[in-house]
DNA sequence: GTAATCCGTGTAATCGATTCCACGGACTCA
DNA sequence: TGAGTCCGTGGAATCGATTACACGGATTAC
């Protein structure tokens, strides 16, 4: 592959002088300019990334360690984050956690190893050793939709509790009382967050949330589906499932198509995270839906604020519920897709 | 961040030992050894990956350009295309091409530009300049899923062939004979080939595909909603629509929930593509799968063993038929989940 | 006892870019 | 006319690694 070398070469010029063009510097002149434009079409030469990279000690990359890439939501957040960074003239390496702490470190790992310019996490746990470090060693970081408390990183993120207490609404107007979750791993903010906010709705409507009506999932299909049956399997099973993520939501409705009960009229279902594909299960279900894109863009645009040195700033969004069949006849409070 | 320098002034050796300890090369005494790994250790030093990749001529990455990550298809397939890459001790930049030429030109560029070892790619039409010049230059490519034909390129994929004629099978024994499919982009090899394979299966039954049979469709949701309101706006309507994907399925589903129809009573509904949402769908769709992550497997160990100089195999691995409820009363032929 | 071999180590070239500094020529201004 | 500016350009240092080569000392072989 062409190096600088022979566009310089080439065009009669020295390197210094094809990388001021290539630069766009001011002080070459319209000859020469002219001469390396033409050698580096005939060459078909382009930079060499790495050395550039070496040499200004930037990449122009960003580093997006997500928790789940089979997880819709995550994969919509991936797709605006790159954009948004493309935008700004950013690639994106990305790497897949899979929930998991090890492989989470693996990737934070190897992504600062390439010298990534800054890092989006959506951490899977309170936060390894190395992210710490990570973060004191001065490495631009973001958090997106989760986060670790005590650590100084701007956040972006959806705020739940509004819409939560909206579903409570709704499924207390439609008659329903005895309500369960299935939470997330308690190690992740999101995890414990829904939980809380959910609990505050309860009570707002003197409701209680008995241990026995929280699940403990860890955001995978698998783990709904075990949750349900333990709460299918009491004396006096829940009227309502919220799970607190789409995931765990499909599991929750295998469990109990499994039981040959049926949603709503058995049992009512909601999810955290709206994905297209809830307008297509039997039945569609009721959702909290984040603005997805918009977190990703918010936080690619926090990301690079503090790669090009300006003052990043924590977003927070407002979730909304989005009312489908899950749950009952739909109340005419908030409509929306069938 | 520390650099070798500061590792080999710390341990007290030239840089050119501390890199030897690095690279376990065999000539180094245990005392240097041990005094090099402490200074690593003391300074937390991690080797520069930019600046061994410049020097190495290689950077241990793989590109994946893909046609639409927002596909779930196309989701697993990354999934298992990073996994078995980090297990062979690579990493992979993800390019979203979104089904447009432009962007996955503007992929497959950067990628170019950052020089990885080699590319992965589904293409998206039938071949740029750009990449036809990236082959020719002596690039390592795989095409996977689709690929470019007269292109001189290992092609990892699946031959539907076989399950599109159990799925016309299944769709003639429930008495369907007035069959449509929704095909994909003619630019795309899979776009033309499963339209082929579903002709040459109705052949076998003596039964006809008219070009008004033949909607056009782009990969995408919306296409097969209205590639799917052509179809019923017909004056006589098809019996069994096969869509080429699954967001295209998705959408002439909504289009037939929209004009109040109900699937399969009144028209039956298949997929090319399975995804664990189409057993949830109301009602479960018959769809033809995939060895998805075997797929992306089988690529990535193409491509490395391209790069790193075995020769390597085109793999074709086949798919099956999933039959589910969407097609009408299932028959007793090749059953799977409810 | 001398020559050949081997081992551990350091010096320095190298990868492909960017950029500081110096230099020569043209121009401006007093 | 001579000093000071400005402009376009090239030489060379630099980023952080790897690695060919040289070198000195110890070991081995004959």
């Amino acid at each position: 592959m062409a190096s600088i070398k022979d566009v310089a070469a080439e065009a009669g010029v020295s390197v210094a002088t094809v990388s001021r063009v290539l630069n766009d510097h001011p002080s070459v002149s319209p000859e020469a300019r002219a001469r390396v434009l033409a050698a580096v079409e005939t060459l078909g030469y382009r930079p060499n990334a790495v050395a550039r990279s070496l040499r200004t000690d930037q990449t122009r990359t960003l580093g997006l360690v997500i928790s789940d890439v089979m997880n819709p939501y995550f994969t919509e957040l991936a797709r605006a984050v790159e954009e948004e960074a493309r935008a700004l003239g950013y690639s994106v390496i990305f790497g897949n956690a899979d929930e998991r702490p090890d492989l989470q470190d693996h990737h934070v790992r190897t992504l600062l190893d390439r010298r990534i310019d800054g890092l989006l996490v959506s951490p899977t746990d309170g936060g390894s050793p190395l992210m710490l470090d990570a973060v004191r060693a001065g490495t631009p970081m973001v958090f997106v939709d989760r986060w670790i408390p005590g650590v100084d990183v701007p956040v972006v993120r959806a705020d739940g509790r509004r819409a939560i207490r909206d579903l409570v609404s709704h499924l207390h107007g439609l008659g329903h009382s005895r309500l369960a979750i299935i939470a997330g791993p308690a190690a992740t903010t999101t995890g414990r967050e829904r939980v809380e906010a959910f609990r505050d709705a309860l009570r707002a409507y003197d409701l209680r949330l008995p241990e026995d009506h929280i699940g403990q999932g860890d955001f995978q299909a698998e783990s709904g589906r075990r949750a349900t049956e333990r709460f299918l399997d009491l004396p006096e099973p829940p009227e309502a499932v919220f799970a607190a993520d789409n995931l765990m939501a499909l599991g929750a409705l295998d469990a109990i198509r499994a039981r040959g009960m049926r949603v709503p009229d058995d049992i009512a279902l909601a999810a955290f995270d709206d994905i297209p594909w809830f307008t297509h299960t039997d039945p569609p279900i009721t959702a909290v839906a984040q603005p997805t894109g918009e977190l990703g863009r918010a936080a690619v645009r926090a990301l690079v604020d503090r790669i090009e040195g300006r003052a990043p700033r924590s977003v927070t969004l407002p979730a909304r519920l989005v009312v489908r069949r899950s749950c009952g006849e739909p109340s005419p409070v908030r409509r929306s897709e069938p």
